[in-house]
RNA sequence: GGCGCUAUGGUGUAGUUGGUUAACACGCCGCCCUCUCAAGGCGGAGAUCACGGGUUCGAGCCCCGUUAGCGCUGCCA
């Protein structure tokens, strides 16, 4: 049989880079050994699930470029087959009606439950199999149903024996059955839960193995003994360590923020494929020291086999911005961005453009040469996309504002700069062929002339033409700026020293 | 409370059957290059392999225990 995988995410929030990252894997998988990769929104939690949720999981493989091999799943399509199989069980005897009035718990207070029933239950000597309508006669459960009591539909395990599954990450796995409740297939207002519904949903569609996240390792087991309830074949198991926050806490969006979701990396300008590379290298290593992959080398080398046991910290630092997420990823990106082939960059870089209202079509057509040239010259030192709009603006507008350190350091610094940027641009008039060669040699002659260091006017220059402190060879940059527009940045400063011989 | 999983420099990882100075990437520091900043090149700091016992001629690798972190334990998913 060939090999199927699922993603199954519930739409409760946006795209967790966790999932995104078990999303991966699967579709890695998949794609290795020539299965199918399938999607299947869990959206059985009416209460939590939304359709924006639903579109920006959707969004966020395709951004990622998983595609999926079939429609769809809705797992409240499905509702109606859940039903029928918990009856099924209960049908088989698999399954006993529990008549015990619902206890309301909030979410807050879970974890606080459980503990305190555990210590009730030990204190009191009851089990797991303490439940009083465990043994109810099947005419009695059938009378009490029919005159309308509401019951939940319990899974009834044996009191002794153990589940087993070897789990392609963790290896064997055993469970008493002592340690497993009678757990709950169908509430008492007739909905299906959880583990019922991934089951009876994976079976159905037929999956063969179940790539997730670490935090399901343990429900395996009950999982399990639906499977076999139903008489059905349990698919394989492979379990993901989880991504953990710098304090090894839970990676969550009500702590952490916007760094958990895969939408703000797509936001802030990182390219698609530099942030699946980093995804793929958290929890997993290829036999190799390669590290920078792509798509079809990641899908060559990804194996279960390599994946860790581990918790994996994504490491970043909520008050330093310029690490406002992993550093290993953000370097990624910037690798990505100065290497990867143009033709692929471009049309990343124009969207960026385009969102920042700096795009001319120009730049595809008559200016195509430009286009590409200025981009080659500015990729090299870019971390994101977002940098393309912000440093580079200048390279695509007259509209562009100077970072305050780099005019401080650059040019208030010399008050001597105000004839001599002028008076360079009068130099520079004359150079032709304008190129970064003969620039230079025109700014070298000058400095020279005038007694100045070259790096005085280099680095004032950088400043007026591109309002930054740091950048390419500033003779480069002079010769993709163009003549009229550099001169006249050259000669656009008298304004900025009004103000500082005022203030002297 | 119970059960389970995990534990190699700051972070991500390698270290396949136990065998010389624990490897790679990111980050950090320094030097070179240089008009700045990156990139690149060279070099460096940083790990008593969580801790304690054991087995062995020899353990990061095997065994036991401890601790810590995480997960599950719900008529949430």
């Amino acid at each position: 049989m060939s090999i199927r995988v699922r993603f199954a995410p519930s739409p409760t929030g946006y795209l967790h880079i966790g999932s995104a990252r078990t999303a991966l894997f699967n579709w890695l998988y998949a794609r290795h050994v020539g299965g199918r990769f399938l999607l299947r929104i869990e959206d059985t939690d009416v209460q939590r699930s939304t359709e924006a949720s639903t579109r920006s999981i959707i969004e966020g493989l395709e951004w990622l470029g998983l595609d999926y091999d079939e429609e769809i799943i809705f797992q409240s399509d499905n509702f109606e087959k859940h039903r029928l199989g918990a009856l099924r069980l209960l049908e088989s005897g698999a399954a006993y009606r529990d008549f015990t009035p619902k206890q309301e718990r909030t979410d807050s207070n879970v974890k606080q439950g459980i503990a305190e029933r555990a210590r009730a239950a030990a204190a009191e000597g009851t089990d797991h199999r303490s439940n009083p309508f465990r043994e109810l006669s099947r005419e009695e459960s059938e009378r009490r149903a029919e005159a309308g009591e509401p019951f939940a539909v319990r899974l009834k395990v044996a009191r002794e024996g153990q589940t087993r599954f070897e789990d392609a990450v963790y290896g064997t796995q055993e469970r008493d059955y002592r340690e497993i409740e009678d757990l709950v297939l169908l509430r008492s207002d007739g909905h299906p839960l959880y583990n019922l519904s991934v089951v009876l949903d994976d079976i159905e569609m037929g999956i063969t193995d179940v790539i997730r996240g670490q935090d399901h390792l343990t429900n395996t087991h009950k999982q399990i003994l639906i499977y076999e309830a139903l008489g059905a074949q349990a698919p394989r198991f492979a379990h993901l360590p989880l991504i953990l926050a710098p304090n090894k806490s839970k990676l969550s969006k009500r702590k952490h923020g916007e760094v958990v979701s895969l939408t703000t990396y797509r936001d802030r300008g990182f390219v698609p494929a530099a942030f699946r590379n980093f995804l793929a290298l958290l929890g997993w290593s290829p036999d190799t020291e390669q590290e920078i992959m792509t798509l079809e080398e990641l899908t060559a080398k990804f194996s279960l086999g390599g994946i860790g046991r581990a918790n994996a910290v994504f490491n970043f630092s909520e008050s330093d911005p310029r690490q406002w997420t992993d550093a290993k990823a953000l370097w990624m990106n910037a690798e990505y961005i100065r290497t990867m082939p143009l033709a692929e960059l471009a049309p990343m870089i124009k969207a960026e453009l385009r969102h920042a209202k700096l795009w001319r079509d120009e730049y595809e057509d008559d200016e195509r040469e430009w286009f590409t040239k200025t981009v080659e010259l500015i990729r090299q030192r870019f971390f994101t996309l977002k940098d393309f709009s912000e440093q580079g603006r200048a390279y695509f507008s007259e509209d562009f504002d100077f970072d305050e350190a780099a005019r401080k350091k650059n040019l208030h610094k010399e008050l001597r700069l105000k004839e001599l940027l002028p008076a360079l641009a009068r130099k520079l008039e004359e150079v032709e062929p304008w190129t970064a060669d003969t620039c230079e040699a025109a700014l070298r002659a000058y400095a020279e002339e005038a007694g100045v260091k070259a790096g005085l006017l280099i680095n004032a220059a950088r400043t007026m033409l591109t309002g930054q402190a740091v950048g390419p060879s500033m003779f480069e940059v002079f010769e993709v700026i163009g003549r009229d527009r550099s001169l006249r940045r050259l000669r656009s400063m008298e304004p900025w020293f009004q103000d500082e011989l005022d203030k002297a």
